[in-house]
DNA sequence: CATATTGCAACAATCGATTGCATTGCGCGG
DNA sequence: CCGCGCAATGCAATCGATTGTTGCAATATG
């Protein structure tokens, strides 16, 4: 009722300018079918109601969606939130490089209850690809549907043998560095802070022992293979700190948050960091060089990361069948090492 | 062509059934006019395609597009990443509200150079509701489409005569339960960082300044007003440092984010929290019982704020015309002061 | 002057679902 | 045996745009 002149589709605004709705259409898209007089009058009208068309009648009938679906899959760590800071600067960099591609966001956290979540949203018609971060525990059902679901990637592991198409850290490698730089630096007992379920954090630990046992330290390893979380690893930790007849003098965190959790609960344990404890953390995330002491970390540039996600994404959206990428890890040294 | 046999609409899954689309779609929503026998036959014919009906299409027709636009305007602070955890944390709230509510969520960070970013998002037709995280410095461009437009609805400052719906805390409580906390501890030299160019922190300042005049220390503050972002905060507070002829003993920051920075420059000057200075920060977000020392902080409810925010939206788009929410800051006490 | 060309705009089918209304078939009472 | 009522399904319009085809008029060409 208030409505009355409001112009709230194409034809009501080819009925006020004279012309069919076809016509507005091209006049809208600039075509040049149209006369140049006639695009403009239309294109003054439409600004002037500030009206825009329908983007969802638009992708319907040229049959695109128009969005990328950004899932968050939380199988394991079913405490992690999506706050998660590591989630949180990937997807800060894909929200960036699908927004200059003219392509919207479609966040979705979703706990894998039955093996159907990720046909849902591929199938959905609501998005023209998906892109994964982190593969949790499900790293079978995404490899079972990449089979048939080309426009798919996801940030992760790259094992041997799988179908679907990753981008990710060479963890295995992260892992090993992360070491070698605490050997380096005189360690001679160690700990491992993640839980291995996850296979980049399993990789990580893998290169963690292959650096050991280089330098004839294999049997100088414990883990806390806890799921750790931001919430949980602090008490996690604290506990095994309790508990453990002789703490290492060299920690390698899979993640930052945990790093970031160790290194309180060690300064609460009055254990000095460098000077007791060398601590290397995963990621290199943004508030990595503001903790104190400073964090060593194995940098994944995730900006980098992002950037080929989203390029793969959009090159098997057109069809192509791309290959994994993976990408080197960095030794950053800082305070804590 | 080798999609042959490949059901992808309601027509084709008809013609397998031998029965309309019309009762193909009555039957996938489970409506009793279809015969129950019918109707199981089809649902399982299509689980055995797995078919899902096309969402675009559904929504076009029924009027509704199924998902909330959450924009992140950076106006001031152009260096200020999306990746902030405070945006961060809140998006991760308000993901798993709407996701309980049955809607997408469609993620823009806006860094609005003309004044229609928000209308190209309303207007879309891909939205039913648009959620602001933050009102950065385009409170009047938000207030005017407020105007016109109902469902939406921002996180941030609720100033006097505002048009918009708002939830955020008492910003200018919150402030001054920092400064308050401050003096008690025997703080009398005191300093503010944040840029009051955003009206959350204006309003934090302003806080600030009662208690301070309260105390009859009007003259006590120094602040420093840049734009500070996780990545600018530590080399601008350092040079502050470095700067200042006497470095006060209270330090209010505007985020947890600047109070983290903050930390770790005091450190680097051989300051030491609390002892030589207290430190206050705002937001309490899930790093800041993580810092060294654990960080004290107003703490804004986040999650009661995030189900605040999706509540009205929900009830704007209905049609009710809702007023503002103010949240009641909490002071947190911990190691930092 | 008749015909070919070109430019502009209208017409109508289409994308894939939803839904009010019309239709069919069946059981049952009269 | 007829007709009525009800349950189950089909039909066709609709949401709001896009786009190939067609139609028409003005201009160019022989």
């Amino acid at each position: 009722m208030d409505d009355q002149g409001r112009v709230r589709n194409i034809t009501d605004l080819a009925r006020l300018a004279g012309v069919s709705p076809g016509t507005v259409s091209r006049a809208l898209a600039d075509s040049h079918l149209i006369a140049k007089k006639t695009r403009e009058r239309i294109q003054a009208m439409a600004r002037e109601h500030d009206f825009r068309p329908n983007v969802m009648a638009r992708n319907l009938r040229i049959k695109r969606a128009g969005a990328i679906g950004v899932l968050i899959p939380l199988g394991h760590e079913t405490g992690q939130h999506i706050s998660d800071p590591f989630f949180m600067t990937m997807l800060g960099h894909l929200a960036d490089a699908l927004t200059e591609r003219g392509h919207d966001l479609l966040l979705s956290r979703v706990i894998p209850t039955d093996p159907d979540w990720l046909n849902r949203v591929a199938d959905s018609g609501r998005v023209d690809g998906v892109i994964l971060i982190g593969q949790s525990d499900q790293f079978d059902v995404i490899d079972r549907i990449a089979g048939r679901y080309l426009p798919l990637v996801a940030w992760g592991a790259n094992l041997a043998g799988q179908v679907h198409c990753s981008v990710g850290s060479d963890n295995r490698k992260g892992g090993e560095l992360a070491t070698r730089h605490l050997i380096e630096r005189g360690c001679r007992n160690f700990a491992f802070f993640g839980d291995p379920i996850a296979p980049e954090i399993a990789e990580r630990l893998e290169g963690c022992r292959v650096a050991l046992s280089a330098a004839g330290l294999s049997d100088k390893l414990a883990i806390l293979p806890a799921h750790l979380t931001a919430e949980t690893a602090h008490p996690a930790i604290s506990q095994w700190l309790d508990n453990t007849s002789a703490i290492p003098n060299g920690i390698i965190a899979a993640s930052d948050v945990i790093a970031m959790s160790a290194l309180r609960a060690l300064a609460e344990h009055n254990v000095a960091v460098p000077g007791d404890v060398h601590v290397v953390g995963y990621d290199d995330l943004p508030f990595s060089n503001q903790t104190v002491p400073t964090l060593t970390t194995i940098r994944q540039d995730l900006a980098a990361g992002a950037a080929h996600l989203v390029d793969l994404l959009f090159r098997r959206i057109a069809g192509e069948n791309t290959a994994s990428v993976v990408l080197e890890p960095e030794l950053v040294v800082r305070q804590s090492s």
